[in-house]
DNA sequence: TAAAGTAGGAACGGAAAAGTAACTGCCTAT
DNA sequence: ATAGGCAGTTACTTTTCCGTTCCTACTTTA
């Protein structure tokens, strides 16, 4: 029971941006350059750490994000983007501009999403 | 508890498309043409109802699409994108290529994206 | 000695999303 | 008369996700 048809893959690809924190990742990393975790952490308010692991788990997966870890005392790791993210960066910018005009054309005002 | 910080509107709109069938939905108006309800769901194999009136309803409330519905004896609906559906329809169709190419690279393996 | 930071892992629990199934009312075709 | 299609709606159940909390092992600082 596949919930994505194959004939769509960027269905797929959507899964993978999805989830909650996922873009704003994503947009940090390309926004901040790359970064370790803890920072990232910082910059993403809100978020646990099992969260920011999973979702950098998966970006790394998929090879949208690198990871360096540097094994000293205090273990550092450090996250930024792939040239896969990058592709990723123009969509996203994209999706961005469009989603600022829609939002100053009111579509995300709770009365007209959130009813209706 | 804002899940999507105010900064980042692009998460707004990825809500919107982020849903199992959304995309599909609008690539099958895309491709296809404006739609009946029934030649809809025929054409998104395994949706349910119930998931594809109210993905339909949500992409109608953000003005994605349009729903003309005509009161003869057996209610005929029909949908189609609006032009701010076909906005989304540019950055589907690159998202979509991105995701192709992708998938030739294997990123969408499960060895790679689901190990790790 | 105790607290805090580094980068997570494991387990638990609630809430929201998604799937399933049954039902609506009206009409047409068999 | 009964089945089936149109376009859904409603209720019920399941699954999945996400957040919270506690834990690791080591080191530095107070």
């Amino acid at each position: 029971m596949p919930k994505t048809p194959p004939q769509c893959p960027m269905d797929s690809i959507l899964r993978l941006l999805m989830g909650p924190w996922t873009t704003y990742i994503i947009w940090v990393l390309s926004d901040q350059g790359p970064q370790r975790f803890g920072a990232l952490k910082r910059a993403v308010p809100g978020i646990s750490t099992r969260m920011l692991t999973e979702r950098l788990r998966m970006l790394q997966g998929a090879g949208v994000i690198w990871r360096e870890q540097k094994q000293t005392i205090p273990p550092a790791v450090t996250y930024g983007l792939t040239s896969r993210g990058n592709d990723l960066r123009g969509v996203l910018d994209t999706l961005g501009h469009i989603a600022e005009r829609w939002k100053d054309e009111g579509v995300f005002a709770e009365d007209e999403v959130g009813t209706a």
